[in-house]
DNA sequence: TTGCATGTTCCGGA
DNA sequence: GTCCGGAACATGCA
C-alpha cells in the first residue's frame, strides 16, 4: 500500500536493517528488473556496501559503492527483512543477501520495478523529472505551485511533475479535510482554498511519516472510506464516489459540496 | 464471472 | 500545447 508515507517508512526500514552491510549475492526475477537483468544486478551490487537510502516522492535510491539501486513500489511492493520474517515468500521478486541477513522486495503485481543507475548518472534518468517532494515542500511555494496550475484539482495533486509522493487514497484525505470537491477546476479555488489543501497536505502528511504509514483509524477518512455504505467520520453523512483524475475519489458531499 | 484495486505510462480525441 | 479519459501492465479479491 505504498504512498509518500509508507516509502518513508521502507527508507528507514532499509537504513535502520541493512544500511552499512556489504552485498554477497542477489537474487531477481528477471521480469521486475526494468533496466537490467540478475547478472547485471549482480555485477553492479555485488561487493558494494549499502549506503544512506534516500527517498523523493514515492521513489527510493540507495547508493552501493559507486552505483545506485532505485526501486519504486507500484501498488503492492513492500521491503522485508530476514530477521522479521525468516521464510522468503513467493512474492519476494529481488533478494539482496547482506552480511548478517537478507532484504527482500516484494510485490505481487509487478506494477513495481528495480533499476540500476550506474556510477555518474543522475536517478532522474529513471524516476523522469519529478517536482519537489511533499514532506519537504513549504506552505507558501505549495500555494503558488497550485495556483499556476490549471485543469482538476485532484489530477493536479497526483501529478508527480507538480509535487511527488501525493497518490490517490492521500489526496481523497487531503481535500476531504480541506473540504473541497475532488472534480473541482483549480481555477475556480479561491486563495482560501488553496492555503487549505497546502495545510492539510502537511498536517496528512507529518502525521502519516510520524507512523510510517498511513494510521488505520477510523476518524481519517481513509480509514472509513471501504464498504458500500461508508460514512463521513467527521459528519455522519454517507461517502460517495466518483471518477476524477482517472480514479475513483471518496468524498462527503455534505463536507465537500460542489460549490 | 465481472469489476475493482493504493502505481505509472502511453495513446487518441477534444 | 493543454486537458481528459481509457487502456495496458500483473495479480488477487469481493
Amino acid at each position: 500500500m505504498p504512498e509518500l508515507p509508507d516509502v518513508e517508512g521502507y527508507r528507514r526500514y532499509l537504513a535502520h536493517h541493512a544500511q552499512g552491510r556489504r552485498v554477497e549475492r542477489v537474487h531477481a526475477d528477471p521480469t521486475i528488473l526494468r533496466n537490467t537483468t540478475p547478472q547485471g544486478l549482480g555485477r553492479a551490487l555485488v561487493g558494494g556496501v549499502l549506503g544512506p537510502p534516500r527517498r523523493h516522492g514515492k521513489w527510493l535510491s540507495c547508493p552501493v559503492d559507486g552505483p545506485t539501486l532505485v526501486l519504486h513500489f507500484g501498488m503492492t511492493g513492500s521491503l522485508v527483512w530476514s530477521g522479521e520474517e525468516p521464510e522468503r515468500h513467493p512474492y519476494d521478486r529481488m533478494i539482496l543477501e547482506v552480511e548478517g541477513g537478507e532484504l527482500r522486495y516484494r510485490d505481487m503485481r509487478k506494477l513495481g520495478g528495480v533499476w540500476v543507475v550506474p556510477r555518474g548518472v543522475d536517478v532522474e534518468s529513471v524516476t523522469g523529472p519529478l517536482g519537489p517532494d511533499a514532506q519537504r515542500i513549504d506552505r507558501e511555494d505549495l500555494v503558488e505551485l497550485l495556483a499556476r496550475r490549471r485543469g482538476g484539482v485532484k489530477a493536479a495533486l497526483m501529478d508527480q511533475r507538480m509535487l511527488a509522493g501525493l497518490g490517490n487514497l492521500l489526496v481523497d484525505e487531503i481535500l476531504w479535510r480541506a473540504r473541497v470537491h475532488p472534480r473541482r477546476a483549480i481555477g475556480d479555488l479561491g486563495r482560501g482554498d488553496l492555503e487549505r489543501i497546502a495545510d492539510r497536505t502537511e498536517e496528512v502528511l507529518r502525521l502519516s511519516i510520524e507512523l510510517g504509514r498511513v494510521p488505520p483509524d477510523e476518524t481519517w477518512l481513509m480509514g472509513s472510506r471501504d464498504g458500500r455504505d461508508a460514512t463521513c467520520p467527521r459528519c455522519g453523512t454517507t461517502l460517495e464516489r466518483v471518477k476524477a483524475g482517472g480514479r475513483t475519489s471518496v468524498f462527503c458531499p455534505r463536507c465537500q459540496p460542489w460549490s
